[in-house]
DNA sequence: CCCTTAATGAGAATGATCCTCATGTTCAGA
DNA sequence: TCTGAACATGAGGATCATTCTCATTAAGGG
């Protein structure tokens, strides 16, 4: 859990409320330098461990297996449709999925079962900006 | 595409029939040694590489970004309940996901839908080991 | 057989992420 | 406001999975 507010933590919550896109740790610690924030990677990457294991971001993995992170707009239990191109990311349910998960899981004899559901595509922007070129 | 058999790719093949887990590389590069198939480390990797190209093995990835590999019974879509703690897996069918998914991504814009659903859990034979101790 | 060319593998390179530890900062309490 | 113990930072190194390089080996069609 935090402890103190440090200039380093205020920065990355202020970008995290900013950015609405999945983005690896790497990508946010440029994006804090290109605002005049000095923090160091490390920093960032302890930062986005602790916010994520608070539940504050959602942490999901690009096909390269890179993490990406995210502040959503509710903590609660949820997934996501993002885009393969930008990152840019809708929040959206999966009506009937965790009674589904625990059913499975229980009939095969686990338990403690987890789950992940996302979809991933190109958005419309993305798509339209592929058709120009 | 493999275009020559090996020594190398027949053992690696032969393996995967054996092995009903998720495994990463180099624990099926360890089992290969363990076998005594001579093979190197990048020898695995790319067979496994080749044959989730072609779509012969499943890859999914631990919780560490790891990724993790099995030749499934069947090469159709699927979903899997895979244990955290032994790997074993059940190849399992996601009623509605498919259709689903399709329909959430066209609704937000989204085009090349591709969706991921996995189970993970504890099997029953690593809880009752977990009771033992 | 015999080449052409794909395949192999030892070792180096890459790249994300974590660790170390000397130094800097926060903030509860005085 | 002043301190100091404990927490936080960051530069650089360590890890570790995965990929690349390239000299050497070996399929397998003809
Ligand atoms: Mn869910
Ligand atoms: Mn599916
Ligand atoms: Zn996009
Ligand atoms: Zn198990």
């Amino acid at each position: 859990m935090i402890q103190r507010m440090t200039r380093q933590r205020s920065a990355v919550a202020e970008l995290l409320a900013d950015v609405d896109d999945f983005r690896s740790a790497q990508q946010l610690h440029e994006l804090l330098r290109g605002r005049g924030n000095e923090i160091g990677l490390a920093t960032v990457y302890r930062t986005l461990q602790t916010l994520a294991d608070a539940g504050e971001v959602d942490v999901l993995r690009a096909e390269d297996g890179e993490a990406l992170y995210r502040r959503c707009s509710r903590r609660e239990h949820h997934h996501h449709l993002v885009c393969r191109r930008c990152g840019t990311a809708e929040e959206i349910d999966g009506p009937g999925v965790e009674a589904w998960a625990e059913a499975v899981g229980a009939a095969h004899g686990f338990s403690d079962i987890v789950h992940t559901m996302e979809l991933s595509g190109i958005c419309a922007s993305c798509a339209a900006e592929a058709g120009d070129a």
